[in-house]
RNA sequence: GGGCGCGUAGCUCAGCGGUAGAGCACUGUCUUGACAUGGCAGGGGUCACAGGUUCAAUCCCUGUCGCGCCCA
């Protein structure tokens, strides 16, 4: 006997060791099984769970067990990212708790008395911590419930992984299509490192616009320049304004003495400067500018860089400013333009300043030699698998997402200075020839052929961007380079799940590496969802407390309830998905149901003969309720290939509550606890049938407990777990057993609804007098006479010709039926309720009637339409009819 | 500034040419032998606003307003 409530407890941790000791979650590539395959995006390996992370894992294991069941050689590919700047920052601070910092070249000012690490040192630090936290994500999406095959588990820095990273660089470096530039690129002065585009998000900051004087050269004129960055100054090159802006194109080609530096700068003319704009012109710093950079090129300007790494100003600018920060030099030299009386005016000004989304701090645009891949070469052949439909995106406008992005893009900056990543495979002589290889041997090998002996060689300290990496995660989980019997079965993979904000910086990339190296996009579909937020929709942050940790709602509720509400969250068009935690408790009280129906079951007897053929059954309620399950099963499978899981979650809700709980069980009940004989064998067989059906259908969005119950119902001792069952296949539909069972409903519907208008008390049984039905309703009444009794308090139906004074009359169908209640009646209320039945329908005719006398509808819409209209018309005008005779009867 | 999405019941959201739906909340009622994490019944909506297309618009088109996201 089950308990009374289900305890997702001990169930949970129970279950899932069982699946996986067992080997459910194994791929089997030798199998004559059809592939299906997903990637995991791979979270942080020292990260924990998110709601973020509960929201996708949970579609992933949906789609996962569900195609699992279909049939289909299922491989979800588990793992985790090194995640470079995240997890260096995250031991960074870590370290400096216990005063530990980094020997990084220049940082020590503030590392006095700190001990300082050195990359090979820090490096063992991080591996440690990866090695104490590295577990608690995957620990964690067990307890989610994920069914990744954990025996393939990768990390993107084991060692077949760096090897296929190695083989890309070597590769696209030798196809030209990796290069090294110096030009500008965004540099994090906290992170001191380079990032690239993706990682900078600007943000509106309320800041100045200061209108400086710079002299003109022999005169005593000036030129007025506005800049939101006055420090930037001291690396101006040059002055532009537009060719034609009348106030300043007398000055193009002279030159103006840049204030406390004393450098010339030249006044070129450039459409760049926008004469509405500030005084305009605009002041040039070509080394801090990315357009400043682009017109310093055209016009052949100086660009001089004038901070160091962590943006103080360096050893370029006049003395009295080096080692200042950028912030306190804008201060300094601001109050000095003051104070020589260069400062025409200050605005107040909101611009967009770029951050480093981990430092947190702006970035500063810097010139440096980095590493580069040529993103325009390699987009071209993932725009073309888009737009041919290779790969298609759900929802559709991610398409359009992706080609904005991809057609505009720009030079991807792949190199970090950061220790904690994979070290870039190149090797500078003496003279700072690269060598790229593989390995140092090879890179020797290249340098001797070149110098004609061996020489020193020196690796380039930097290391690969994060996504350089998990770019190649579709094909390098799967073993390449090498041609393993796993990449020729998965890849392409089948569907990637995934939030829109790494569309660029994942799937793009993934798409571009993919393309190039396998000659095939690793991915059918890209499936996108929105962002969880909290009930207000705002994003969840530590900073502003609003955090759902989807662990405390496990605990609380169950996995299984988690995993519904995000199912049935998943298919918003929106790109946020608003969680209220009410929604959580919801799906645990759905949870409960369906263990209580089980229950239910279990106590009536339910049990499958062996062999049980459900086309056998008879009974109407049976058939109805066979007939329910296969509707609920198609639309299940529908809604699970069309990727819209919430559909797929609300069928399952309405079909076990509205349909089984509600209706079935308690239509059954007096048959169940009636007397033995084949109607009581034969309702004992369906819905124990359509309980281990339910059980299947439900298992890819609740687990746990349809497991359990597929135990607790003798079915594993037969057939084994249900993660490993074949899915349902829906059998046909009964119409006769449909139209019949309709008519109970809403007969029974409306008995209660008259009852309970009328405050008839609950517990007084009324006899049912029926007049005017025909021989179809007799029979009906017939076969549903217990049914009817019980769920609509009734005790007699008889037939009549007329319905007593005091009675409560309703309308179904053909026949009128008359509860008469005596004394208990209040007939005003009665007449009164009739009344506004009556008056419904009238309206309804009315409508109608206003619809078919318009020419136009009837000869322009379908014919179809208008028949329907016709057949509503005739049904609603007879209900009105008796219920007009039936008020009639009542005032007489 | 450019692009996209969203404004539907008190709240969170489905629906997206032809009877406006769910969950939660609310009201009444019921401790009936599965379940009070429940049953039964009910109230609540000019589907943001203004035009247009159509026989017919919450749904398609245009514009306005509000909110959000992405890109500059």
């Amino acid at each position: 006997m089950l308990d009374k409530t289900y305890d997702p407890k001990e169930i949970e941790a129970r279950r899932y060791p069982e699946w996986e000791q067992a080997g459910a979650f194994r791929a089997h590539p030798e199998s004559a099984k059809p592939p299906y395959c997903i990637v995991i995006p791979p979270p942080n390996v020292t990260g924990s769970l998110h709601m973020g992370h509960a929201l996708d894992n949970t579609l992933q294991d949906v789609l996962i067990r569900w195609r699992r069941m279909k049939g289909d050689d299922v491989l979800w590919q588990p793992g985790t990212d090194h995640a470079g700047i995240a997890t260096q920052m995250v031991v960074v601070r870590n370290l400096e708790q216990e005063g530990i910092g980094l020997a990084v070249e220049g940082a020590a000012r503030n590392d006095a008395n700190k001990k300082l690490l050195n990359r090979e040192e820090f490096l063992a630090k991080v591996w440690e911590w990866k090695a104490y936290s590295g577990g608690t994500i995957t620990g964690q999406l067990r307890r989610l419930g994920a069914s990744c095959d954990w025996s393939r588990e990768r990390f993107t820095m084991d060692e077949g992984l760096s090897k296929a990273v190695l083989k890309v660089f070597v590769d696209l470096y030798k196809a030209g299509l990796i290069y090294k530039d110096l030009r500008l690129v965004n540099w994090d002065p906290k992170m001191l490192t380079a990032i690239s585009d993706l990682e900078v998000e600007s943000q509106e900051v309320r800041g100045h616009l200061w209108y400086f004087k710079y002299p003109l050269e022999g005169s005593d004129e000036h030129i007025v320049v506005a800049t939101t960055r006055p420090e930037t100054m001291l690396g101006d090159t040059g002055i532009a304004v537009h060719p034609d802006d009348p106030k300043w194109k007398h000055l193009i080609g002279k030159h103006a003495v840049l204030p406390l530096v004393g450098r010339k700068i030249r006044i070129v003319a450039d459409e760049y400067s926008d004469p509405e704009k500030g005084s305009g012109a605009v002041k040039i710093t070509p080394a801090h500018d990315f357009n400043d950079f682009e017109v310093g090129r055209r016009h052949k300007l100086e660009a001089i860089n004038i901070f160091d790494k962590f943006a103080r100003v360096n050893e370029n600018a006049p003395e009295k400013y080096r080692g200042l920060d950028r912030f306190d030099a804008r201060k300094k030299i601001v109050a000095e333009m003051e104070e020589l009386g260069l400062v025409e005016k200050i605005e107040p000004h909101t611009h967009a300043v770029p951050y480093g989304d981990r430092g947190g701090v702006p970035v500063e645009p810097y010139l440096t030699e980095q590493w580069y891949a040529d993103a325009k070469k390699l987009a071209e052949e993932p725009l073309a698998a888009a737009r041919d439909g290779r790969v298609k995106f759900v929802p559709e406008r991610g398409r359009d997402e992706f080609f904005r992005w991809m057609e505009n893009i720009q030079p991807w900056c792949v190199s970090r200075q950061l220790w904690w990543g994979h070290q870039i495979p190149a090797w500078y002589g003496p003279d700072k020839k690269v060598f790229v290889a593989v390995s140092e041997d090879e890179a020797k090998v290249e340098a001797r052929a070149h110098y004609g002996k061996d020489v020193a060689l020196e690796r380039d300290p930097d290391v690969l961007d994060t996504w350089f990496s998990s770019a190649l995660w579709p094909f390098s989980t799967l073993g390449w380079p090498d041609r393993t019997p796993e990449l020729a079965k998965y890849y392409p993979t089948s569907v990637l799940v995934t939030g829109w904000d790494i569309l660029f910086f994942w799937v793009a990339r993934m798409m571009m590496m993919g393309s190039y190296f396998m000659k095939e996009v690793p991915f059918r579909t890209v499936y996108l969802h929105g962002l969880v937020t909290d009930e207000k929709g705002q994003k969840m942050s530590k900073s502003k407390g609003n955090v759902i940790d989807p662990l405390e709602l496990i605990d609380k509720y169950g996995a299984d309830a988690l995993r519904f509400t995000m199912t049935s969250l998943a298919a918003s068009q929106a790109g946020r998905l608003r969680l209220a935690p009410a929604r959580v408790e919801g799906a645990r009280n759905f949870a409960t149901k369906l263990w209580n129906a089980t229950r239910f079951a279990e106590m009536n007897g339910a049990a499958l003969p062996k062999g049980f053929d459900p086309s056998s059954a008879r009974l109407t309620v049976n058939k109805w309720m066979l007939g329910e399950l296969a509707r609920a099963n198609t639309a299940i499978d529908k809604a699970m290939t069309d990727f819209r899981l919430n559909e797929a979650a609300n069928t399952l809700y309405e079909f076990v509550w509205g349909v089984v709980c509600d209706w079935y069980v308690e239509l059954t009940k007096p048959i169940l606890q009636g007397a033995d004989g084949p109607e009581k064998d034969e309702t004992r067989a369906v819905t124990a049938f359509v309980l281990r059906e339910t059980v299947k259908l439900m298992h890819p969005v609740m687990p746990f407990i349809t497991e359990e119950l597929w135990d607790k119902l003798g079915h594993r001792e037969e057939h084994g777990p249900l993660i490993g069952q074949p899915w349902p296949v829906p059998t046909a539909l009964d119409a006769a057993a449909d139209a019949e069972m309709g008519w109970l409903v809403k007969l029974i519907s409306d008995i209660r609804s008259a009852r309970a208008e009328l405050n008839v008390p609950a517990g007084a049984k009324l006899k049912l007098l029926v007049i005017g039905g025909d021989a179809t309703t007799a029979a009906r009444l017939e076969r549903h006479r217990a049914a009817i009794e019980r769920l609509s308090r009734i005790e007699g139906i008889e037939a009549a010709t007329a319905a007593p004074k005091a009675s409560l009359q309703i309308v179904v169908g053909e026949a009128t039926y008359a509860l008469p209640v005596g004394e208990v009646i209040d007939l005003k209320a009665e007449g009164a309720r009739l009344q506004k039945e009556i008056k419904k329908l009238a309206d309804e005719v009315g409508k109608i009637d206003a619809k078919l006398g318009n020419a136009a509808f009837v000869s322009r819409a379908p014919e179809e339409v208008v028949e329907e209209q016709r057949e509503r018309r005739s049904q609603a005008e007879q209900t009105r009819a008796r219920l007009s005779t039936a008020l009639e009867r009542l005032g007489a």
